[in-house]
DNA sequence: ACCTGAACACCGTTCAAGT
DNA sequence: ACCTGAACACCGTTCAAGT
């Protein structure tokens, strides 16, 4: 039962979209009462995050495959092969991801931030470990989760691109933002700061 | 009428919050009725969005500041000037930004990019023109949207951590964008083609 | 025990009545 | 012309009645 109500509302959500994703429509597209509705889930948001559990557990074995295929490989190869998968994943059920991603940014999340979210994180965290030499961002947690936040970006901004495209500029910000050589980070300091007095 | 209305709403938006934000609350707090808010706005998007214009004009501003004192700058420091205009000016109002950046999302903005949003991205092109010799991105415009998507993104993603903190992560992710070898970026082509054939 | 769907509350929107 | 606010429609949620 809790699976047919899931597998409406994520038809809803596709089919019809964000506009016309509420419980009754929800209830009807799984053929039970709204009621029923309810002695499963407390209420609406609970639904949505119970989808989003579901939906980021398959994205997590996704990317766990693509963290094992990235083995021997070179920290390049390893973020494109990882952009790939997480894009390829999106474009799957597009419209179904960009309202999830949507709603993520509402809800709270601290079930899924413990449980797969943070397996996310890890599998991103082990995949950078094994380059830690050529990596100059000071905390790998905190550059993956920044990865994650900006290839999320650049993958809801325009589904208009090509996953290609989209791959190039995704491998390019992880990359860049992971190897930024640090001398050249601090030699902005003073300029900046100097920049102050001028008008 | 309508700066009231409007300003209503953004008191509404940053001291209630999104749940809270309906017509009804914002025509009270202005101090009219229902119906004379919309007689100036057809409807609660339009009201939403007309706001939104109004603060982007005032982004705007601030970054239209911050790009001339760019001039005569090196390329970091350019960046890391307009990302503190950026993050400075998000933290002014936090709570109103993050809910306007939300509502970004959702709503139809071709007035915004056509407006306020492009004079936005030109402010940073213009800028990243004059360093267009040590910058490896195939498409300028492209770039600033990207960047611009990659910063609201880093921004938005936890308002825990220190402006300082963020401001170094932003500039890291873009001059990392910008400037990455492109002989980097292609090496890994081959490696990721290849690893299809591993499990 | 579980399901049903009419009923209630809230909020976006309208419009007949007022000035 | 412009304002008012009660009324309507829609949707989240509940609960008395049914099986």
């Amino acid at each position: 039962m809790v699976a047919a109500i899931l597998e409406a509302a994520a038809r809803v959500l596709e089919r019809e979209g964000l506009e016309r994703y509420n419980t009754n429509r929800v209830a009807e597209v799984a053929g039970v009462s709204v009621g029923s509705l309810y002695q499963y889930f407390p209420n609406k948001d609970a639904l949505t995050v119970a989808l989003i559990e579901r939906t980021q557990a398959d994205l997590d074995a996704a990317l766990t495959a693509a963290a094992k295929a990235c083995e021997g490989h070179t920290l390049i190869a390893s973020l494109r092969l990882l952009a790939r998968a997480a894009i390829t994943w999106q474009a799957r059920r597009p419209r179904l991801a960009a309202a999830l991603d949507y709603e993520e940014r509402r809800l709270p999340l601290a079930p899924l931030l413990d449980a797969s979210g943070a397996a996310i994180g890890r599998h991103v965290v082990a995949v950078l470990r094994r380059h830690a030499r050529e990596i100059t961002a000071p905390d790998l947690a905190v550059a993956a989760a920044d990865i994650r936040a900006m290839a999320q970006a650049l993958i809801d901004a325009d589904p208009e691109s090509s996953p290609s495209d989209i791959e190039e500029r995704v491998v390019r910000a992880a990359l860049g933002y992971l190897t930024m050589p640090i001398k050249t980070l601090n030699a902005s300091d003073q300029a900046a700061v100097g920049s102050k007095a001028r008008g």
